[in-house]
DNA sequence: TAGATTGTTAATCGATTAACAATC
DNA sequence: TAGATTGTTAATCGATTAACAATC
């Protein structure tokens, strides 16, 4: 049972899952640590110290059978089992997460839509209708919600996460600059900053031309 | 002249810029490395060490002017000299980023929005045309542009880069899976891979329930 | 069996943390 | 001056890489 994986470890794993599923659709069979580390940009080391945290997936000699090494990392990622998540925000961002994310194969279900502004509630997305949010807390009494999906401001997203804390809510998909972990330690918190990454960016292409 | 900076202290910068901006706003006018540790849920030690990357912002015995290091830290992430970009797919992600995304404060101008669909082609985006993907190479010879921003799929990404590639552009800010930086080596690519960001919290949630 | 490639231990490298002299 | 806090060197910790025996 996972003794203690780290960050870097569990953070290439979607990428291993990915690149895995990539090759099964290409219809390779098996696949070596230095094959599969050269598509990963990776070493060979780093690809066998990675999958042996979890197992001794490969057999000596021959190397990773792809399509069950891809099992494996979506077992271990806990792909099977849907997480029931409703979405904070029909703005922009939100309908953009709402209609391009493919939920059901990252391990997730959106199962409703929240939204303040009177002009979007009522509208569809993905089959479902965008709700108010002064609807959200019976829903979640009602409904087996463990996840939170935030795409509004800091602002708002404050006295949300207070809210969705109380109705029990602990896992957050947070779009926001609003630090939830910080203020409620006992949570799961994955946070999205695209300013921080275009600020990233830009720091590395001026870095590069110097 | 940045001696090697490590990837994890430029991927906190943005997050000092983020909270000084906000103490800044709030009225503070100097802190300790001890309290800015606390905002950043890191250690006194690693803030003096981040900053002591690109020189002696602080004063001894007193701590930084919370203005002058952050207008330090935008300078070094080289936000004050904007970047021309062009945004590739006017899909539900091209537009929540077109939308959404305040360039002009992260080192950006958008200046040119260009789509494959006719269906999108001539509509209004953040005061811009979205133009005909058949436009967009004679664009790029008029226009000073070095940044592509990529919300299309994988498979359109590919030879799209190609062609971008040969217009010259070297930067991209890439929300696809194809793997721009294994393909052409001289690029700085900053990848938001959303789907890997959802499969890393399935399995933290996964790990915090066991 | 011989060749290939894993699983795993050891070595290295780099990042984080601690300590403290310098100094405002 | 005394107190506070930095800048910087040294110590620690952990992640990555290398090496190699195990084994298919």
């Amino acid at each position: 049972m996972a003794k203690n994986i780290s960050i870097q470890v569990i953070r290439r794993l979607p990428r291993y899952y990915r690149f895995l599923s990539e090759l099964e659709r290409a219809g390779v069979d098996k696949i070596s640590s230095t094959k599969l580390s050269s598509v990963m940009s990776s070493t060979a080391s780093q690809v066998r110290q990675d999958l042996n945290c979890f197992g001794g997936f490969g057999q000596q000699g021959y190397g990773y059978s792809v399509s069950s090494l891809k099992d494996e990392i979506g077992r271990i990622l806990g792909l099977q089992h849907l997480h029931n998540a409703v979405l904070l925000g029909a703005g922009n961002m939100g309908r953009a997460i709402a209609t391009h994310m493919n939920f059901e194969e990252l391990g997730f279900r959106l199962v409703g839509i929240f939204e303040k502004d009177h002009r979007l509630i009522g509208t569809m997305l993905r089959g479902i209708t965008v709700q108010s949010d002064e609807q959200l807390e019976g829903y979640l009494l009602e409904h087996e919600v463990d996840t939170a999906f935030l795409s509004l401001p800091k602002d708002s997203v404050e006295p949300l996460v207070e809210q969705l804390y109380r109705l029990g809510i602990r896992n957050y998909w947070n779009f926001s600059h609003f630090d939830i972990a910080k203020k409620y330690a006992d949570t799961v918190v994955e946070n999205v900053h695209m300013g921080d990454s275009l600020m990233t960016l830009c720091y590395r292409i001026n870095e590069n031309n110097r």
